[in-house]
DNA sequence: AGTGACGTTGCAATATATTTGCACGCATCA
DNA sequence: TGATGCGTGCAAATATATTGCAACGTCACT
């Protein structure tokens, strides 16, 4: 019951604890609590607490795409043809498993998918769609957009109050 | 000159630790050690390498939006009107400042901006249209898209061999 | 009001992880 | 050949995370 996050009632020790998380998770408990005014052993039941009920997913290293050769982020737009239950599954599955898919959206709209991908060259991004959205007869269209500046980047929510 | 991260020689140690702390930054180094065969000062000293030189951007928790009230999902395009340097610095300033945007991209094609934004309530977004969008004299068009599954998010770079 | 169950807290002790000092190995290059 | 630089592992030192425990508050029910 506890798996997908329903309810949480957070309090605003939990918000606080949350927002540090969200900047630097290596934050010491001890400094945490300093900021938030608890004790280090009760940061980190709660932090325990937040990962236990999903409301943080995971913890991760942000990395410079750049240095590891991706140096092109392109959006993408994909309208599919029939959209029953099976074949947008497939598609999910398709565009999840791909490594240059950073991120992958089903839409409303006139569109059904939007792809936030990395690739290193454009070569290597025309080599995929030749079998991510050519080699699926159920892409009608696709609609590709070069980035020029990732001016806003992360995953960070912030809290609706705040 | 070691701010930005321009060439950085990653070996293949380096790419194996950045593999795992993409996955999980919370994986004690011996354990890390063990899976690239390094000890476990090595693999630290290597962290802190990357750290410095910029490939390691971030240490953050992910949580879910959902559990802070950020239910919905919308993507938005934004064409502005004229591209002047400054306008264009000021049209990225509002957006990566706002704390709905959770990413803003700046693109080539018709339009200008691409946003990801997370909110509570389709009032809550609507109410930051007429700030970001309508209030700024300098945006023509906007075209938004509402999320029904977030297929796969994150902020991970797939290395460009493996 | 009294009482018991429950949940959360802080402190102190313990377990675990990170960081540093040091000597060694292995390249490159004069 | 020998000096230099860089990275390594081991072991010790340091810092951090985790757990046991007693105490406190809240709530429901007597």
């Amino acid at each position: 019951m506890s798996s997908s996050t329903g309810r949480s009632d957070l309090d605003q020790f939990d918000l606080a604890i949350l927002d540090i998380l969200q900047r630097d998770n290596t934050t010491p408990q001890r400094v945490i609590g300093e900021a938030v005014n608890l004790s280090a052993p009760s940061v980190q039941r709660r932090i325990r607490r937040l990962e236990e009920c999903g409301v943080i997913e995971a913890n991760v290293s942000v990395i410079n795409p750049v240095s590891v050769g991706r140096t092109i982020t392109v959006l993408v737009e994909v309208e599919v043809i029939t959209e029953t239950v099976e074949l947008i599954a497939a598609a999910k599955q398709s565009f999840a498993t791909c490594p240059q898919v950073q991120q992958c959206y089903y839409i409303t709209g006139n569109a059904d998918f939007f792809l936030v991908m990395l690739v290193s060259t454009m070569a290597e991004y025309e080599e995929l769609t030749k079998t991510l959205f050519f080699g699926n007869n159920n892409v009608k269209r696709f609609r590709t957009t070069v980035v020029m500046d990732r001016v806003k980047t992360g995953m960070a929510v912030s809290r609706p109050d705040a």
